[in-house]
RNA sequence: GGACAAUUAACUCAGCGGGAGAGUGCUUCCUUCACAUGGAAGAAGUCGGGGGUUCGAAUCCCUCAUUGUCCACCA
């Protein structure tokens, strides 16, 4: 028997160790069966299960339970991140308490702490997963920096070295002089700043006026090595070729005409700084500029920046105004709104600079994996953000892989002491083979962290060992993630699948939306707006948790989340628990078998209903839409079972009938614990619970087969039938209420029926959910006078004896309005009729439907006005 | 500057060519033995504005408005 109140937290931690104990999570390798993957978007180290997790993971759970059940080889691969940055700056901030840093204690000890602190921590967010209900193959739990996935790594870097897709250059990159490392360009967030725009004369060598510059960054004149004009503009076509005098530094820089400039835009003129901003370098690179560094790793003036050396670099800008202005040089300073980049960890202002990193060139990777999503062999849901996908990996540039950080995958390259030839290989090379030197030196730099999670949904797997996982498991299904980091991981993932593999990492990806706080807004540590889901489990259980993040999402929209919700989602758990505590309170010991001749009419119609959503539910899990299948459930379990069949079952369970009886409860059994299969992906702890105490269950439901649609369970008539006896009774209580007759007032009914049974087989319900004293059946209502009120319905008429409770003016009333309701539906389908346009052009079966609906309410308006005769109106 | 999305009941959102739906909230009634985390009934929306296509538009097309997001980054 099930306990009488809902506590989640009395079982569901039971129920996933029972889980766990019988290895119910493990894949295996069944060439009978067909795999089915899902690999999961490792969490970093460094991360706490926050909404965004909690949504994410929800999802690949009940989409993976779904699978296993319907009898995939189902396999969900989990795994954490070593989050290169985000790491390193946790272990620094470490250190820094300990009055330590990075470099006062080493690589190697700082390696050792790093591990140490990944050790402690790095398991936490697992655990958390486990109480949210996640059912991964803990056997297979993988790490980006474990030794399968770091030697995927070495592999792909070596095979792209040597196919000329991965090298070593002096580029522009985005430098982020707070962690002090570059960064790729998807690493870097613009936001809009206040700023200003300097105005500053450069004179001519000649003694002309020369030119004037504007500039939001002045401090960057230290490294100009140019100004450019356009070669259109006639302006300054004159000054083409000639000599500047660069003001404060007293050098000499050529004015070159460059079509990079826009005319209209600022005076004309541009200021060139080839080694600090990404066009610069490029119209440099086209005129031969000298590039000049004018600042360190730290943003601080290098000793290219003369005096102002030593100077932070935005010290600098300041003591430079002040200097230009000084000397006349500065002609006018105006506000200047700009967008401006940030590091996306550490949020401090990126400085490009011109650094010798590694790159991977990405030209030739880019048009497969267009391609792949193109063509259709990927499928993004929804679709709209391939258009997303297609506008960055067309206008893709070489992505910097290299990080001046410790902790990551330290990059295969190995430079000879003795020549300095550079070898890349997985292993030390022993001998040089330029010079045959024997001492090597490695890069000291790591990897991009987003290189080696390009690679797992095959490192994970084995790759580059042709393992019996990979040959089985990959490509994987579905790609659950949020489509803020479609650049980051998604698309890197399928140039890299393509390339590494020769095939698609994933057939499908399903965009999660971000969780927003009640008011909409995103949840952020800042705002302290965020809600912690371990908080929601605690209080309500992960089953509610899970069921208001799923209940109503769709693919790739933003969800809002709020504790009313939560409350919702509780008391629909709660009614689905109470309920079966009534069905598991009417069963024995003993397993009664449905018997399809014993069916009432009420029992078809729920059998009807069930097979409808259970077609309804496969279709949508099929597709992703996860949503609308927990929508569906919801409702039929809160609405038909609960508020309906219950109801219609209680007096047959309460009855002397026993065959009925027991009939009735192998009905309400059977539905019972196919709703529970159906729901189990959404809500898993509470549906083991339950279905372990249904009589004649067996093993977990979580490896139970998931019911698809039955010919057997097809009721389509008596569906209808039942249909219109509910909408009677609905239209009883109405009646009731209306009239100001109290609802335990028990009234009689006369049932007049219009040529069928309907009503004779639904007497019961009409008796009992519709409160009356005695249900009577007559051949016609004339005897009734104007002591009843009336509902009339397609099959039946019901009348009810209210004797002096019967108001006349109050009935008349009533009947008149519902005349009115009836005419216009009349007018309206006849309306439609006479429209030669739809008669000629509408699909046949529609004209039927209306001809039919003409005749129905032709009928009840005769039948309205003929009662509301009688009572002399 | 470009792209994408949203705009439906007080709130949160479904519906996406054939009669406006749900949940929450609100009003009234009901403690009957699964559940008051409940039951019954009800009020509530010219489906953002304007055009167009169609026999028929919340649904398709155009346009405008508002909101949000992403990309680009003219110094």
């Amino acid at each position: 028997m099930l306990e009488k109140n809902y506590e989640p937290k009395s079982f569901e931690k039971r129920i996933y160790d029972d889980w766990m104990e019988h290895d119910y999570f493990r894949a295996e390798i069944d060439p009978e069966k067909t795999p089915f993957t899902i690999v999961i978007p490792p969490p970093n180290i460094t991360g706490q299960l926050h909404m965004g997790h909690a949504l994410n993971n929800s999802i690949q759970d009940a989409i993976i339970r779904f699978r296993r059940m319907q009898g995939y080889a189902a396999l969900w691969l989990p795994g954490t991140d070593h989050a290169s940055i985000a790491t390193e700056v946790k272990i620094v901030e470490q250190l820094k308490k300990q009055g330590e840093t990075k470099e006062m204690i080493g690589r190697e000890e700082f390696l050792k702490r790093a591990y140490q602190w990944k050790e402690q921590y790095g398991g936490r967010i697992i655990e958390q997963l486990k109480s949210l209900g996640c059912s991964c193959d803990w056997s297979r739990l993988a790490f980006t920096m474990d030794e399968r996935c770091s030697n995927a790594v070495k592999e792909v870097f070596v095979k792209l070295y040597d196919k000329g897709l991965i090298y070593r250059g002096s580029r522009i990159i985005n430098w982020c002089p707070d962690c002090r490392t570059a960064l790729s360009d998807a690493e870097v967030e613009f936001e809009e700043e206040d700023g200003f725009f300097w105005h500053i004369r450069y004179p001519a060598k000649d003694g002309g006026e020369g030119v004037v510059v504007a500039t939001t960054r002045p401090e960057t004149m230290l490294g100009d090595t140019a100004v450019a004009v356009n070669p259109a503009d006639k302006r300054y076509a004159h000054l083409i070729g000639k000599t500047l005098i660069l003001p404060l530094v007293g050098r000499e820089i050529p004015v070159v005409a460059d079509s990079y400039v826009d005319m209209e835009f600022g005076t004309g003129c541009v200021k060139i700084t080839p080694a600090h901003d990404p066009n610069d370098f490029e119209v440099g690179q086209r005129h031969n500029l000298e590039v000049i560094r004018v600042m360190d790793d730290g943003g601080v003036i290098n000793e290219n920046g003369g005096k102002f050396r030593g100077l932070d670099r935005y010290e600098a800008r300041k003591k430079i105004v002040e200097e230009l202005k000084a000397c006349g040089a500065l002609v006018k300073i105006e506000p200047h709104r700009h967008n401006v980049g940030h590091c996306y960890r550490c949020h401090t202002t990126i400085e490009p600079i011109v650094s010798r990193q590694w790159f991977v060139k990405m030209e030739p990777l880019a048009g497969p994996a267009i391609e792949a999503v193109r063509s259709g062999e990927i499928r993004f849901l929804p679709k709209r953000f391939e258009k997303i996908y297609f506008n960055w990996m067309e206008n893709i540039r070489d992505w910097c892989i290299s990080r001046q950080l410790w902790w990551g995958h330290r990059i295969p390259a190995y430079y000879c002491e003795d020549c300095g030839h550079t070898v890349v290989a997985k292993e030390e090379p022993s001998v040089c083979p330029a010079c045959g030197g024997h001492r090597f030196r490695q890069d000291e730099d790591v990897l991009d962290t987003w290189f080696s999670s390009a690679l797992w949904p095959f490192s994970t797997l084995g790759y580059p060992e042709k393992t019996a996982d990979l040959a089985y498991f990959y490509p994987t299904d579905v790609l659950v993630t949020a489509y803020d980091i479609i650049f980051f991981w998604v698309a890197r993932m399928i140039f890299s699948g393509l390339e590494h593999m020769g095939k698609i990492p994933f057939k499908k990806v399903l965009f999660t939306g971000l969780v927003r706080d009640a008011q909409g807004r995103k949840m952020s540590k800042s705002l302290g707006n965020g809600i912690d889901p371990l908080e929601i489990i605690d209080k309500y259980g992960a089953d509610t948790l899970r069921f208001s993040l799923l209940n109503g999402i769709a693919p790739g929209g933003d969800t809002r989340f709020s504790e009313e919700k939560v409350e919702g989602c509780r008391n629909f758990v709660n009614k689905l628990w109470n309920a079966s505590r009534f069905v598991l309170m009417n069963a024995g010991e003993e397993v009664p078998k449905p018997d399809p001749d014993r069916f009432t009419l009420a029992d078809k119609w729920i059998l009807h209903r069930l097979n409808e959503v259970t077609a309804e539910v496969n279709a949508n899990m099929e597709r992703c839409e996860l949503g609308l299948a927990g929508a569906k459930l919801y409702d039929f379990i809160w609405s038909d079972f609960c508020d309906w069949y219950i109801e219609m079952a209680k007096p047959l369970l309460y009855g002397e009938d026993l065959p009925a009886k027991k009939n009735t409860l192998a009905v309400l059994i059977s539905v019972l614990t196919d709703t529970l299969k159906l729901i189990h992906p959404f809500i898993p702890f509470v549906t083991e619970e339950i279905y372990q105490k249904i009589p004649g269950a067996s093993g977990s439901i979580m490896v139970a087969a998931y019911p698809a649609e039955r010919e057997d369970r097809r009721y389509p008539g008596e569906a209808s039938a039942m249909e219109s006896v509910m909408e009677v009774i609905r239209s009883i209580r109405n009646l009731k209420a209306e009239m100001g007759v109290p609802p335990a007032k028990k009234l009689n009914f006369y049932v007049v029926e219009h040529g069928g049974d309907a009503a004779h087989k639904a007497s019961l319900y009409l008796e009992k959910l519709g409160n009356a004293a005695e249900v009577r059946f007559l051949k016609e209502a004339s005897e009734l006078s104007g002591q009843a009120a009336v509902i009339n319905s397609t099959l039946f008429d019901v009348y009810l004896a209210m004797g002096e409770l019967v108001d006349r003016e109050k009935e008349l009333a009533r009947l008149a309005a519902e005349r009115k309701n009836a005419e216009a539906e009349l007018n309206r389908a006849r309306g439609k009729l006479s429209n030669q346009g739809f008669v000629s052009k509408a699909p046949q079966a529609l004209i039927d439907a209306e001809r039919e609906k003409a005749e129905k309410y032709a009928r009840l308006c005769e039948q309205i006005e003929e009662k509301m005769r009688a009572l002399g109106g």
